[in-house]
DNA sequence: TAACAATGATATAACGATATACCTAATGTC
DNA sequence: GACATTAGGTATATCGTTATATCATTGTTA
């Protein structure tokens, strides 16, 4: 029951100096096998682990990542997460993740505690309100930070989606259908992410000649999706489609045509965004927008990685495209045949 | 565009000595007001922030818990986490998380990583077929540790939650509707957890005098739900009514009814494990045996409190019960009024 | 053989904080 | 007036590493 082995410890046992053990396990320095293989032996018996802590504090190397999150309960958010934990762990890093549940005051709370525990980088969705002085915070302190999907910054690298891009082709895709009045259905808030979708939403239908968009709010979740979806149809009975803000919204809009014993595809056309796992084995299938979480990870942690190692680079920022994947909530309007043949 | 500040700087700015400075900022020691403001202004001036690293190798109080957890997408673990971190958070400490995604290998990586950066608790879910030297490895390093969910040992501490007793209730309440054959739905694994939930399936139908029970596997994600579902109805079509593993399970069982054409409840019942938050939205919504994941969290953080005040202590087991949520997959079997007229 | 590398290790000083012991005035007690 | 006490601070050692400089040896070369 001795307490934890230090290189002391181990120095002592193998019968050399501390400096010695130290280049030994690093592999640094000069060292002769026969002291090699004593100090490794000694290494093993103690079962030595190195304290990081203190070797950060003497190299100034850090090989701690945080990552802050808006929403850990999102299943997409979880995949990008390993996409970004199995890169960097390879290199060596620890990841450590945590939720700010979209809340600006936790959130502030999280990144003091970040900064004082002295993280070597950070890869941060800065959550919904994130005042300024939080972005100040972060950048007087110069900790090596990658910001992700949301405001991009001049003073931060950034990795995220090509929104605008993205719904515009779910809207092409449903004009091509024959749709004429299409609703953005889905998000409260006004963060860019959300204007740049809602702006690549209406350049499909100004480049269709289409003028009047139909923007209707809705929190991200399924239930506010329903919700939403019902009061949407209400207002709006001349609407046959809806590109939604995201998949939750997506599939609780579906929830909501069916309850009203209408069919999505048939009656009414949906678009998702972001093709959670429940998107392919909802019924029906959803029709939406993917990004590989397993690209984004890897952009991120491969931009983390370029920080680290040249902390005066220039700031950089990636987009990533995102696929349309066809499945089963969009098809041509019910009356798609008439106009041309009636009016 | 000064290096970071740190007790020397403020200590030079205030004209005062180091240890003065840090024990302003604690507030432990005799100082004089004077100087106290002296202090405390020249460290608002420079931005200070303590170097928590440091302040832990040297002082050996250790505020950053790690929480080591199965399967980061499962919104049921996420609300946990929240739990916790609220209540950690609250008494100073830093909670940082770590996704296994149930395999052991990476499970094994990331607890020495976690070990390495000398953490000052742990609160764990182990992976699937974590090997004993797995909890050796930690029980050796005698970090204070708890674990959660699964495998619980003698030498750690545990929070759990009453699977028999949860599983008997859920099963007491098909048979309390009528049905004879009951089958138990989910899961892959012969952890003790879910050995747990079917000797409580059993010991209901035992209870009722009936021997027979049917164990069908199933991964834990809807997809694999909707096949095993329909693959027991082909081989067990006098089975009415099935107690699954998880909710995700129940879900895909239910989706499995529906696209055959059967309606959950009248003609199939189902119950659920875990009360996410789907469970309430889906159509029709499901019968569920729920946990409070804000009380286990809560559980878990005390346990981690009192551990870490009293690392002498006994080991401690809590467990917490489910409590049976009737929605609207559950009902009585179709020819529930015959038996006794007929035959 | 003297000068000079190269080898294999060690001595020592940091990193940024906290713990402990110590010091100097000022005050209190008898 | 002698001594103990208290208030308000500082000097110094230390946590477990790594960086840098240094030091014996031995081997190599002119």
């Amino acid at each position: 029951m001795s307490s934890k082995p230090t290189l002391a410890t181990v120095a002592r046992e193998a019968g050399v100096s501390i400096p010695t053990v130290s280049q030994v396990l690093r592999g640094t320095g000069r060292i002769s096998e026969t002291t090699r293989n004593r100090v490794l032996k000694a290494a093993k018996i103690l079962h030595y682990v190195p304290d990081q802590k203190a070797a950060t504090m003497r190299s100034g190397e850090n090989r701690e990542i945080g990552f802050v999150i808006n929403q850990l309960a999102n299943p997409f958010n979880a995949e990008v997460i390993s996409g970004v934990v199995d890169l960097l762990e390879a290199e060596g890093y620890l990841v450590s993740i945590l939720d700010t549940r979209d809340d600006a005051a936790r959130q502030s709370r999280h990144l003091e505690a970040f900064i004082r525990h002295g993280r070597g980088g950070l890869i941060w969705v800065p959550a919904l309100e994130t005042p300024d002085e939080t972005f100040d915070f972060l950048s007087a302190h110069s900790v090596p930070t990658v910001t992700f999907l949301r405001n991009p910054r001049s003073d931060f690298d950034h990795v995220g989606i090509r929104n605008a891009e993205a719904t515009e082709r779910a809207t092409k895709h449903l004009l091509e259908l024959g749709h004429k009045k299409i609703a953005y259905l889905g998000g409260t808030d006004m963060t860019l992410v959300r204007r740049d979708r809602i702006a690549g939403y209406r350049r499909a239908l100004a480049h269709s000649g289409l003028e009047d968009d139909i923007i209707w709010d809705s929190a991200d979740n399924k239930l506010a999706g329903l919700e939403a979806m019902l009061s949407l149809y209400r207002h709006h009975p001349e609407v046959t489609a809806a590109v939604c803000n995201g998949d939750m919204v997506a599939l609780g809009a579906c929830l909501a045509l069916q309850r009203s014993g209408l069919q999505p595809s048939v009656d009414f056309s949906i678009t998702g965004f972001d093709n959670i796992q429940d998107a392919a084995v909802a019924t029906p299938p959803l029709t939406t927008m993917a990004v590989s979480p397993h690209k984004l990870g890897g952009k991120l942690a491969q931009t983390m990685l370029d920080r680290i190692r040249d902390p005066s680079a220039p700031v950089t920022v990636s987009e990533i495209s995102a696929e349309l994947i066809i499945r089963a909530t969009t098809g041509a309007p019910l009356n798609w045949a008439k106009p041309n043949h009636v009016s």
